[in-house]
DNA sequence: TCAGTATCTGACTATTTGATCAGCTTTTTG
DNA sequence: CAAAAAGCTGATCAAATAGTCAGATACTGA
């Protein structure tokens, strides 16, 4: 031995595979959870023999952490160059709308994400639910000090956020429930507008802000 | 053969042991999920030999069925006898500290039932799906008619009941995730008063609506 | 071309899990 | 108080699962 799966990710002909292999792991993990995802399974939708996936990966842990590290690699490059200089309309705009965003282009990644959280962050690592945090009191200390100056009304930050957080990553999570709701089988891009305008002017309502665009309902 | 297991809820003696079971079952749901859950850690936690767990549910899925009836039993009783006529403050004001009060209470039951709808109610039976979607079109009706009615700004009400909904959720779920911001090992009762004023205010505002005690701060 | 290396795989193992069942003990009943 | 029913349990099973490994195959560079 000497060398181990990890580490195969950087020769270049491995790479396909294994990509291959992450692809069908999100979409396993996503469907089943940690506890319910199997390596079979995955290797079936890869479609390669379950001793292949070990070739990449030593075992379900490392398979997880490679796809959670995706994810957060995902979160980090969208919603961290957020002009922190910029008004309180423009910051939370764009910060809904990129959340939105992320949650009608990667709903898998999305929802691992959210799961991992449920879970009180079982399986992620220690480094990974720090980042998490980072961007959270990033954004507090950001709103606290509009409300210091009077931009907005006052606000619990961490409430406000949660708002955004929670209803956005509600929509990505529980998507048959919403369906079921809505009576549709699937969330449109025209659905993820609308609820990115819904929130946008909710949280507008909850801090006082005029709508940057008047017309615009909810 | 001839009885099964579900039926001997009915016989007085088993019933101590049978809620002993369950109330096990409902801690071991909680923390791992139902794939993640083990006969085994129920029985051990229960206190019994994994057999007796056997004696009074056929099966894991019954189990689970046992427990998810409960929650959505306390869900009915808890939020059903809200007044149709009282004016919409008085409805979202008691809608949302008795939702807050629930995930207080019980947050186990509400961590299981986040966790179905989250993994869109597989494992959940269907006429307890279609209860919780009644509860959702009725509240979404009366929104839509206060706003016919000029009561209070329009919204839609999906997204409103979601706000409500998703945010109060995320404090039962993610408790881990919360306490981690919060810097905090457990949430107080004073935490959940916050928190649920703090809803009632942000509400009020997406509303437009007074609030009813002016001094309130969020 | 060919040796060396990376990639791949079928067959196998050890362990865990949900579930069964025969028989024991306790409670209820006529 | 005895027979019947309900409650209980240790032993055991069949199925499934994560992980291993020896050896086959494909690729690469000298």
């Amino acid at each position: 031995m000497g060398i181990t799966a990890s580490e195969r990710r950087i020769t270049p002909l491995g790479n396909r595979r294994r990509d291959q292999i992450l692809r069908a792991a999100e979409a396993e993990f996503e469907k089943y959870g940690y506890e319910g995802a199997r390596i079979r399974r995955v290797a079936d939708i890869a479609g390669v023999p379950k001793a292949n996936v070990h070739y990449y990966f030593d075992n379900k842990a490392a398979l997880y952490d490679a796809v959670l590290s995706n994810v957060v690699d995902l979160w980090n490059t969208a919603l961290a160059p957020i002009d922190a200089d910029a008004d309180p309309a423009t910051v939370l705009e764009t910060y809904i709308r990129m959340k939105v965003e992320l949650t009608r282009l990667y709903p898998a990644a999305t929802r691992i994400f959210a799961q991992e959280m449920l879970g009180g962050w079982q399986h992620i690592s220690e480094h990974l639910e720090q980042e998490t945090r980072e961007w959270t009191e990033h954004l507090a200390t950001e709103i606290e000090n509009w409300i210091r100056q009077n931009y907005i009304l006052p606000v619990d930050p961490y409430h406000l956020i949660f708002v955004i957080w929670a209803t956005t990553q509600h929509y990505a999570e529980s998507g048959t429930q919403v369906s079921s709701i809505y009576r549709k089988k699937r969330l449109t891009r025209r659905d993820h507008e609308r609820l990115a305008d819904s929130l946008v002017t909710m949280v507008f309502r909850i801090c006082g802000l005029e709508p940057t665009h008047p017309d615009r309902n909810v």
